[in-house]
DNA sequence: GAAAAATATTCAGGCTTCCTTTATATACGG
DNA sequence: CCGTATATAAAGGAAGCCTGAATATTTTTC
């Protein structure tokens, strides 16, 4: 690669760490046969039902901080795709509710191994106090600088 | 904001912390009303520029890790609206090299000023040590990990 | 208890950023 | 020179997000 990581800005170091994690993990999940009609983005909704399954459209879309239309489309094509069904929700007829289908719920179990296994592989890398100390100080970065900018992330 | 930090993977936190690192940089340069006429793509090219200019489009594209058609979308961009200019090479008539115009040098010189001061804001919020601690953490991430996935990124 | 306001979703359309395919001009090795 | 490689450009498309407006339903308010 073109640039070695000597004195590059932190945000590019940030950027670049990133990538590469979020890259193990989406490819170990998509690598398996079974889910290669996934694409990154398919992410921002399946990660929300992993924790809380039969959630709204619009409590799915702001927990993952993209428009209620722009979720509409991803649960759409998971919809098509077989990994959630949306349900009318009995207690408010003008909502669905947005559940997890078997393959959608193996599908979330593949994906939290494949966190589980980077976070293994990072504490192993830089040894337990290294990996504790780093996400210690990006919690601090997160919840110091949040507030000097509010809404422009 | 909804979610606590807590217990997050970290590539999460990773990412978070990039976003608002980034939004504070560009938001900083453009926020000057000269630059307000520039999106975050255009860095692509105006970084690489940054550190050398007179660079032909394909060398532009490689080192910014994008295609030379993509390049030449923001190339085209920003020579219209007078931050670069292209010149023939006069060594290969095929290529043109690429310059950095008056305008261009001074958005170069803000954008590098944003990115020096985010680092002082970091190493402040931190302190130096959790300021040098934390990137060689991220180096170490990044030569550790690289190998594992090449070419995934 | 009806009119007004708010909420949940959907539909239509647009923008940005990147891509692939294809075309054209130029360079260079044998 | 001739074939192949390289530099750029032109055309069109996919992904991922957005805003605005339409529709159905619920909640509030007078």
């Amino acid at each position: 690669m073109a640039n070695s990581p000597h004195d590059l800005p932190s945000s590019a170091l940030l950027r670049t760490a990133y990538n590469i994690l979020a890259a193990r993990i989406f490819t170990s999940v998509v690598s398996q046969t079974d889910f290669n009609d996934l694409r990154p983005s398919h992410g921002n909704a399946m990660e929300q039902l992993e924790l809380e399954d039969g959630l709204r459209l619009t409590d799915l879309a702001g927990r993952a901080g993209i428009t209620a239309q722009s979720m509409g489309e991803l649960v759409d094509d998971l919809e098509t795709k077989g990994y959630l069904e949306r349900r009318p929700d009995p207690d408010d007829r003008r909502a669905k509710r947005i559940y997890l289908t078997d393959r959608g719920r193996k599908n979330a179990r593949a994906a939290k191994r494949a966190t589980t296994d980077v976070e293994h592989d990072l504490a192993e890398l830089l040894g337990e106090q290294r990996y504790t100390d780093l996400r210690r100080t990006l919690e601090d970065i997160i919840s110091g600088f949040r507030s000097d900018d509010e809404g422009l992330i």
